[in-house]
DNA sequence: GAGTTTGAAACT
DNA sequence: CAGTTTCAAACTC
């Protein structure tokens, strides 16, 4: 599904699905994101100025403006060189705004760390609209693009990547206006939201926490702090399957109440969707007088797409995590990484196994379920989320109307396997065939991925969502069994591929380590001292190996140039069609095909085989001796059209 | 496509 | 932890 616009997307490169870069060493104390920014200034030694976050204002390029609607009034810095377009959202989403808003920064003291940042309340009534992201700092004279939220009304920060690779941010915590409400964590008002920005080269990483400052009335509500955390390196991103790569993806901090969570050893990000608390409620779209927040969270998500987050589904290997804190914040971000597992989970049943989220399968979304309560998870995977139909998506424009979309639990509008229609072709999965696990085992490939069976063979398949609880328990059964079992276990050195290994190893007995039975094999690693096996052949030096490499490289490439010739051959074809029909056919003469008679083929084919004798008499190697034929093939085709040509001018009539 | 082999997962 | 059983994929015919 279509979840961020075309040009942030665009500034989004690669890397940010590379978080390989985060190493042990790197990763982010606990306390160091709950620790209020202004007390703790950035050192100036992190490497800020040069993979700081690129931060800017949703504000029309001018450095400060007045912008002004029929129903409110934003005021915003910004640097220069952005635009951004504030419309009405009524004309884009009939979900309305309750409140309007004023805007206007409040200075540099909570961001004075980040350069370049700034941030915008959205008016009421309007959508945001990214055109462009801004380099410039911003031209008030203030610390760059400095600007404290006042979220009476849509709050908005903005992140992505520029050109250059620095990440720039997308939240809109709609639910700083109380931020503990959701979260059980105690007084609303004490607890101001904390906006942490781990940075990563173009790997941005955001965490929103509570934290005890206050500021302002509380009408003003808090402020948010932004700050860079943490700068590490990228790393190149090993392909593979797991490197399956989700540029589009769900909406990070849209307005209702959603908190995007990375949980520490899953390299994927949740995202937790709460029931939107906001205190200025009261007028909402359809003058409905519903105030119940528990109601209010069983609505669906209606979520228009003016701007929409991605969120970078990156490779599994060697991802670390950075900050394993529990689900308590308004909204967290951690770092992790993993293979492109994904992983659902019962709504209902997820706080239950939260000590284990470490152990998710990465690519894990939470989600609200369906008619679960302010808590409610589902964990959606990663392609799911992708593919979730995009009401199911906030957008800026979005209230508190906040509604859990049908067509989240409706796997019938999933492409192949769950994935997108451009990943299932990318990496297609085969369906799994299980009859008697219920695919709630790990015999099941689908399950042991993280993933619902969809397309499968499998009979009595509860790996859906239609079965949440057994899913759940199955998982649970699964994490306590092996904590790390749906972890990938062909780990990657840092070397590369070469460094791959199996993370236990085989214990094969029979096969040698050479058939598809063995997991190393199968995974094209070598064995190493971790595995069990007997009479392995799976190692460097092995002729057998070496034999099977050979053989399966050589069919590769056969595969490969036959798919080539067949590709030109058909170009070539409906080239010469193209080219001639029109003249062939205009005076009402048989298509040039129609002389392709048994006899003309057969003379055809004894010219390619004569070719082909040729070829192989000069010991012409075969992608020469394959040059040739297609070239012979391709002169004959010329005189057949050529023939059919004169068979028409000499005879207009009949032919 | 049916039957066999294999080894990981699950179970005891 | 070791031995056994279960299971589904890989493989063979």
């Amino acid at each position: 599904m279509d979840v961020v616009s075309p040009e942030l997307n665009s500034l989004l490169p690669d890397e940010i699905m590379d978080t390989e870069a985060i190493t042990m060493e790197e990763e982010l104390p606990v306390e160091h994101l709950a620790a209020p920014p202004q007390s703790e200034p950035e050192p100036p030694q992190v490497p800020m100025e040069t993979e700081v976050p690129e931060i800017v204002s949703l504000c029309p390029a001018t450095t400060s403006m007045q912008m002004s609607s029929a129903s409110t009034d934003a005021q915003c810095s910004t640097s220069s060189g952005t635009q951004l377009l504030l419309a009405p959202s009524g004309l884009i989403t009939s979900t309305t705004m309750t409140t309007t808003t004023s805007a206007k920064t409040t200075g540099p003291a909570v961001t004075q760390n980040l350069p370049k940042i700034s941030s915008v309340t959205v008016p009421a009534n309007h959508q945001l609209i990214i055109n462009k992201v801004a380099s410039a700092p911003a031209a008030d004279g203030k610390s760059p693009g400095t600007a404290v939220l006042k979220p009476e009304g849509q709050k908005l920060l903005v992140a992505g990547l520029s050109k250059t690779g620095q990440p720039i941010m997308l939240a809109l915590p709609h639910t700083w206006n109380k931020p503990a409400t959701t979260q059980g964590t105690g007084d609303a008002k004490a607890q101001p939201t904390q906006i942490k920005m781990l940075t990563t080269v173009g790997k941005p990483v955001i965490a929103v926490s509570s934290a005890s400052q206050l500021m302002g009335s509380s009408s003003t509500l808090q402020a948010q702090q932004l700050k860079t955390l943490q700068t590490v390196k990228p790393v190149q991103t090993v392909g593979g399957v797991g490197t399956s790569q989700f540029k589009t993806i769900i909406p990070l901090g849209t307005p209702p109440n959603v908190q995007q969570i990375q949980v520490p050893g899953s390299r994927f990000h949740y995202v937790r969707l709460v029931t939107a608390t906001t205190g200025s409620t009261t007028a909402q779209s359809g003058g409905s007088t519903n105030t119940n927040p528990s109601i209010q969270q069983a609505k669906p998500v209606m979520m228009n797409a003016a701007v929409r987050m991605s969120v970078p589904i990156v490779p599994a290997q060697n991802i670390k995590q950075v900050v394993p804190k529990p689900l308590t914040s308004a909204a967290q971000v951690v770092t992790t990484s993993q293979t492109p597992q994904r992983l659902i989970m019962p709504a209902t049943h997820l706080p239950q196994i939260q000590p284990n989220l470490t152990s998710l399968p990465p690519g894990t979304v939470l989600a609200p379920a369906h008619g679960s309560g302010n808590m409610g998870y589902a964990v959606l995977p990663a392609p799911y989320v992708t593919q979730i139909p995009q009401p199911a998506f906030v957008t800026l424009t979005s209230s508190s109307t906040f509604s859990t979309a049908t067509p989240i639990q409706t796997q019938a509008r999933l492409s192949l396997n769950g994935l997108s229609t451009s990943e299932a072709t990318s990496r297609p999965r085969k369906p799994c065939n299980c009859t008697r696990s219920q695919c709630l085992k790990l015999y099941c490939d689908c399950f042991a991925n993280g993933e619902f069976c969809n397309n499968c063979n499998c009979v009595n398949c509860f790996n859906n969502l239609d079965h949440e609880s057994e899913r759940l328990k199955a998982i649970k059964a699964c994490l306590d069994r092996n904590p790390v079992a749906f972890k990938p276990k062909i780990g990657k050195g840092k070397q590369g591929e070469s460094d791959r290994r199996h993370s236990k190893g085989c214990n094969c007995k029979k096969s040698g380590c050479l058939k598809n039975y063995c997991e190393c094999y199968e995974a094209k690693i070598m064995c190493s001292s971790i595995c069990k096996c007997m009479g392995c052949k799976n190692f460097e030096e092995s002729p057998e190996r070496k034999t099977l490499m050979h053989l399966a490289d050589a069919a590769e490439v056969r595969v490969q140039q036959q798919t080539a010739a067949k590709t030109k051959l058909s170009s070539q074809i409906s080239d010469l069609l193209t080219r001639t029909t029109p003249a062939v056919t205009s005076g009402g003469g048989k298509l040039p095909y129609t002389f392709v008679t048994k006899e003309v083929a057969e003379a055809t084919c004894d010219c390619l085989l004569e070719q082909a004798e040729q070829a192989e008499l000069t010991t012409q190697p075969q992608a020469v001796a394959e040059r040739l034929i297609l070239e012979e093939f391709g002169r004959c085709l010329r005189r057949i059209i050529s023939f059919a040509g004169k068979a028409k001018t000499d005879c207009p009539i009949n032919c």
